[in-house]
RNA sequence: CGGGGUAUAGCGUAGUUUGGUUAUCGCGCCUGGUUUGGGACCAGGAGAUCGUAGGUUCAAAUCCUGCUACCCCGACCA
């Protein structure tokens, strides 16, 4: 059967509406935008240069963030000893299933066919991190004997894997990039403050440069990292009603000190366990991106983590030889002036492609600014200016250009973390009927702020009904006392309630 | 991991029910020319052991079996 709409979309090079199928949608623009593509490796994807410098520019901006509230960068090995993994009781419970293990070191040819060396069996297994706690707490026990040897605030960027049943790009993936932050303190209070303070940096990191607004909070006991006392955590809304966890700071207490036996002389000469925090965020962040802000023409970034902020368009007339020259003087004295303001600007001037093509390659693509130079901007000495968030254009002269431009990116970066947050605000809501909450949770999603008795089976009662699951127990709000939208018992607070990727 | 679906050129597809010459069409790609203010046009050209490994048959994209990958739903997911 002829499908006319499918037909219309590639040949328009178009993509999935939103509303059709929202899941199509979502990797579609990770194509069509030439972010990233599954490698054929089930789980692992090939980060493209498009979505990879995304990740440089976020990784550079959070990285200075950390360094500046002091935390100093390290890299640990990929391959862990698969006997320092098992020290750690609650720990081995989580990642027993779900890695992957190395046995050997060496292949062989075998009939023409590489096959494994049976005599390389290692001695001992190693296992690709899935997260670096069990290895770094083994060089901390050498590092740290005394209170003057703390605190240590560590962190690595690098890779981690985990054999996920499901994998999604970017949102899930069984390799993923991240930074994962390890520190050890002298006393609770201290590692309590730097997990507060990490949520405090990823949550400015997420609504000033990224212009996603979350919501600050910790994991119910049943589902915080086995190994922490506390999970704090970041979730987001996303715009199909979903949210989603952007970052993640543990509270580690003395768990891992323990499991270690890690101690330090405090200042009165008694031993006494390390106590601990570990934080991370990852690529995940790329999906978030695409599912808070793009829409049915494509992906849209805001200026902070946008790879090219503005984009140069020529338009040529064949029939004028030296109108060309005028082009190409205008746009690259464009280009010299925004380098100069250091934003980061490409002039595309392929003669192989059309400004119309030009136009909507950028667009999928989520530049933020679009200026296109032809006859009519060398005539009025006016430009035009396309913002990708408004789908508006204006005309101003080269000089307002100049004086507004950074100005300019800057309003889109506020309009897009406005509209981001207005959504948000829209889609979440404090209920206290269980049919209503039931209703709401099927019809629309989002953020439900309701009462909980604090049973575990509640939570998957209501799982089952609607899907959706207690993402955090706010901490800056909801301190009330009520009565548990499903069992009607007594609850301490609201909790905030969503189905989640 | 359970249920469902899909796999034909770089991409999207026709053909598969009912096996039968040289596998259809569009986009993209290459060459030449004309174009360029919202996905340009004309002419010519290249590109496919039909996901993979077997099987049935005189004959397989088409029928059967295994495997792999992807998509959707669920379970799982610091």
């Amino acid at each position: 059967m002829f499908n006319y709409l499918l037909f219309f979309n590639d040949f328009m090079n178009r993509i999935t509406k939103r509303s059709e199928n929202y899941s199509k949608w979502y990797n579609e623009i990770i194509d069509k935008s030439k972010l990233a593509e599954f490698s054929g490796i089930r789980g692992f994807m090939v980060m493209k240069p498009y979505g990879y410098s995304i990740w440089e520019i976020m990784k550079e901006k959070l990285d200075k963030m950390l360094k500046k509230s002091g935390h100093e960068n390290v890299y640990f090995p990929l391959l862990i000893p698969k006997t320092s993994f098992s020290l750690e009781k609650e720990h081995t419970k989580i990642f027993s299933e779900g890695c992957a293990i190395v046995t050997h070191s060496k292949l062989i040819k075998k009939k023409e066919k590489l096959v494994i060396d049976p005599e390389s069996r290692l001695q001992e297994e190693l296992v690709v991190r899935p997260t670096s706690e069990s290895i770094i707490w083994k060089m901390y026990k050498r590092w740290i004997q005394s209170y003057r040897d703390l605190p240590i605030l560590f962190n690595q960027w690098g890779n981690a894997i985990r054999w996920e049943m499901r994998t999604r790009i970017f949102l899930r993936t069984n390799e993923f990039l991240w930074q994962e932050g390890h520190t050890a303190h002298s006393t609770k209070k201290e590692a309590i403050e730097e997990t507060k303070k990490i949520l405090n940096i990823y949550t400015e990191f997420s609504e000033k440069f990224m212009g996603i607004p979350v919501l600050q909070g910790i994991k119910p006991y049943m589902d915080k990292f086995h190994g922490s006392d506390t999970t704090y955590c970041i979730e987001a809304m996303m715009q199909d009603g979903k949210a989603l966890q952007i970052g993640t700071a543990h509270f580690l207490g003395q768990n891992f000190s323990k499991a270690f036996n890690v101690q330090f002389t405090n200042f009165h000469g008694k031993k006494e366990y390390v106590w601990s925090t570990s934080w991370g965020v990852s690529t995940r962040l790329i999906g978030a991106i695409i599912m808070s802000h793009s829409d049915d023409n494509g992906l849209i970034l805001p200026p902070k983590i946008a790879p090219i902020q503005i984009i140069i368009v020529p338009i040529y007339h064949n029939d004028h030889g030296e109108e060309e020259s005028k082009i190409d003087e205008l746009s690259i004295k464009i280009l010299n002036i925004l380098k100069e303001k250091k934003i980061r600007v490409k002039y595309d001037n392929r003669k192989i492609f059309t400004p119309g093509w030009k136009f909507y390659e950028y667009e999928m693509k989520g530049v933020p600014i679009r200026i296109s130079i032809g006859k009519n901007e060398i005539k009025n000495e006016k430009l035009e200016i396309f913002r990708r968030d408004t789908y508006k254009k204006m005309y101003i002269t080269l000089m307002d250009m100049k004086k507004n431009i950074t100005h300019l990116l800057e309003e889109i970066q506020k309009n897009i973390y406005q509209k981001a947050l207005n959504r948000t605000k829209k889609m979440t809501v404090k209920l206290d009927d269980y049919n209503d909450f039931k209703e709401r949770m099927h019809r629309l999603g989002g953020f439900i702020l309701a009462h909980w008795d604090g049973d575990k089976n509640t939570v998957k009662k209501i799982q089952n009904d609607t899907e959706a699951t207690i993402r955090l127990i706010p901490i800056s709000f909801g301190k009330e006392k009520g009565k548990c939208i499903y069992s009607g018992n007594n609850s301490s607070q609201r909790v905030i309630f969503s189905k989640s990727y």
